[in-house]
DNA sequence: GCGACAG
DNA sequence: ATCTTGTCGC
């Protein structure tokens, strides 16, 4: 598929203001309501996940229709920058744009392995990719980057728990904002082992609850959405062949 | 200066 | 994210 808006592709080039300056277009740009194409019953649903053998980055897409692989594709670009907290998205999106404009089937959904709207400037990796292609998309953190959990219960917290997001002090946004849910997909019965929830906001095209409901629902019996869960590990692959 | 900090 | 062995629990 190809980048609807060129403008908001990331140039790892930019100054630091450059970038945040584009975020907040981008931020603006994006919506954080349902706004999807009314999703098919077998929706097509891509995953995305990076892996980073030496310096390079390396973008592996999977894509997934009733629980069956339909198509996996990849990219790998040089990184040129570090990883800087809020500017994730121009360090590994160009080779996520790379590895999308080499897929052929066209996604309903598109689940990323970071923040979404769970961003200083409402712009995490989700969102600008999102926006970029002008895809359906969610974002899927395994830690928050920033906002606060609104009526956290007791731990530890059961399997289906979902626990809003507020936006803090440290977001761009007015205080109290829903910005994304902490779900917990997966949990162990005992109190021994503890599995951590996952920060789930929307990207593009999606509420915060709709955002939710997708994490969970691709879920199938591990902690991660199961698009997510093959990208990693095909990125992982492809990696360990690249350091050889 | 101190604390926070997706991947 | 990445560098890595053992170890705990079901």
């Amino acid at each position: 598929m190809e980048v609807v808006h060129p403008k908001f592709r990331p140039d790892p080039g930019l100054s630091r203001a450059e970038m945040e300056a584009l975020q907040r277009e981008i931020g603006h740009e994006a919506v954080f309501e349902d706004d999807l194409a009314p999703l098919p019953d077998s929706p097509l649903v891509v995953g995305v996940d990076q892996a980073f053998p030496d310096e390079q980055a390396v973008s592996a897409i999977v894509a997934m229709r009733d629980g069956e692989v339909i198509e996996r594709t990849s990219a790998v670009t040089d990184l040129s920058i570090p990883y800087i907290p809020g500017l994730l998205s121009f360090r590994e999106g160009e080779s996520i744009l790379a590895a999308f404009e080499t897929l052929e089937c066209e996604p309903d959904l598109a689940l990323f392995d970071g923040s979404g709207r769970i961003h200083y400037r409402e712009a995490g990796l989700a969102t600008h990719m999102g926006v970029a292609l002008d895809l359906p998309s969610v974002g899927v953190a395994k830690s928050l980057l920033c906002g606060r959990l609104s009526n956290p219960p007791e731990e530890p917290f059961a399997e289906g728990t979902r626990v809003p997001i507020l936006a803090n002090g440290r977001v761009e946004v007015e205080e109290g904002n829903v910005l994304g849910y902490a779900v917990q997909t997966r949990q162990y019965d005992g109190g021994s082992r503890y599995i951590n929830p996952l920060y789930v906001s929307p990207g593009h095209r999606v509420g915060p609850e709709t955002a939710a409901g997708l994490a969970e629902a691709h879920c199938a019996g591990y902690k991660l959405p199961e698009p997510i869960r093959r990208a990693d590990a095909y990125a992982g692959e492809l990696a360990s062949e690249a350091r050889q």
